[in-house]
DNA sequence: CTTGTTTATGCAACTCGTTGCATAGAAGGA
DNA sequence: TCCTTCTATGCAACGAGTTGCATAAACAAG
């Protein structure tokens, strides 16, 4: 029941509406914790009628009103426990190995597209990630301080650099090896 | 719908019972895709029913009887099928993550125990898997010429090293910068 | 001789996540 | 004017994954 907890982060970051908290999580929440906006209008109804967070129903000129949620006390409570509480390190589901593993019965060399396609996507997340940290870390325009929230979001952020620095050096390897089975069956 | 898929690669490397399977996904399967002996029991009865794989009753002595699965041509086909579609690069879900953000709004220093916890678990996670690719690959029991099959079961198991070593590089960052607020708040 | 462990299989209930569809106001372009 | 896009919210159905429980044979330890 992470997304509870990424949601009541989120809010505690900056309150907002579902559809703002949709839009965070395809950018910075995304980068490890996905979730739809489906998903997330549902929470926040249980969350609220659970009375974790408030509403506030805020009207809008030139677009629909929309119902700004902030994190209750009884959220933040919630919140604090589960931060105590030890949580076993993630369960793997990568797909693409299951590909690489599959291909043994099939042509090795079909799957050098796929894995490129990979490769370019994975090369794109990490400049978008750079990007992120210029902006709102490193760069010239960043606070030249950080205050804590901030310093705990580069670490965060760092660690999606490093999977993605990391992902796409494996790739690399899974093409040479793909290519050389190729080439001398 | 990826378990099905894993289970045939399981099934095409070596057929087995789902108990089996189950300590397979436990052990090198396990490093990319996870599934408890529900799941498998289930998908299992479901393949076997659309004709996907075969059974074989296999009686035992000084142990129950099994059930030993493996791959019919339909499954075969279903799985090539599969391998050519393009598949989305995993989204991410990283707990951990969730925490440390959330972390500046409870005590920062109090999660170090727990980062400590998942950096210990993660070396003992690579110690193993160099063990295993010792043993398979690069010491002196392995093979000295790799199939294709053993190729590609190397560069998915140098996939989960490189993750696990580069995990426990950002762990040990983390702790850094978590230090760091602690003494300097 | 009872208790616990390993091998072996399975049901039922539940929660979580995905997909498809629906509505609706405002803005902007063809 | 119509069609698409963006903001904004939501229902319904389905599929995937988790948790708890149950059974049963064989063996090993106390």
């Amino acid at each position: 029941m992470a997304l509870d907890h990424a949601i009541l982060v989120s809010l505690l970051e900056k309150p907002g509406s579902g559809y703002e908290l949709a839009r965070r999580f395809e950018r910075s929440i995304g980068y490890f914790w996905t979730a739809t906006h489906q998903q997330i209008y549902r929470v926040l109804k249980r969350m609220e009628s659970d009375g974790w967070i408030d509403v506030r129903e805020v009207p809008q000129q030139s677009r629909p009103d929309k119902k700004e949620y902030s994190v209750a006390a009884l959220g933040r409570t919630v919140l604090a426990e589960w931060l105590h509480e030890p949580i076993e390190p993630e369960s793997v589901r990568h797909e693409l190995a299951v590909k690489i593993r599959g291909a043994a019965f099939d042509d090795p060399a079909a799957l050098i597209r796929e894995v490129e396609r990979h490769h370019h996507k994975h090369t794109e997340r990490l400049a978008h990630y750079l990007a992120g940290e210029r902006r709102d870390f490193t760069g010239p325009d960043a606070p030249e301080a950080l205050d804590t929230g901030e310093e705990l979001q580069h670490v965060v952020l760092r660690g999606g650099i490093a999977y993605e620095r990391m992902t796409i050096a494996w790739l690399e390897d899974v093409l040479a090896t793909l290519r050389r089975l190729g080439t001398a069956p």
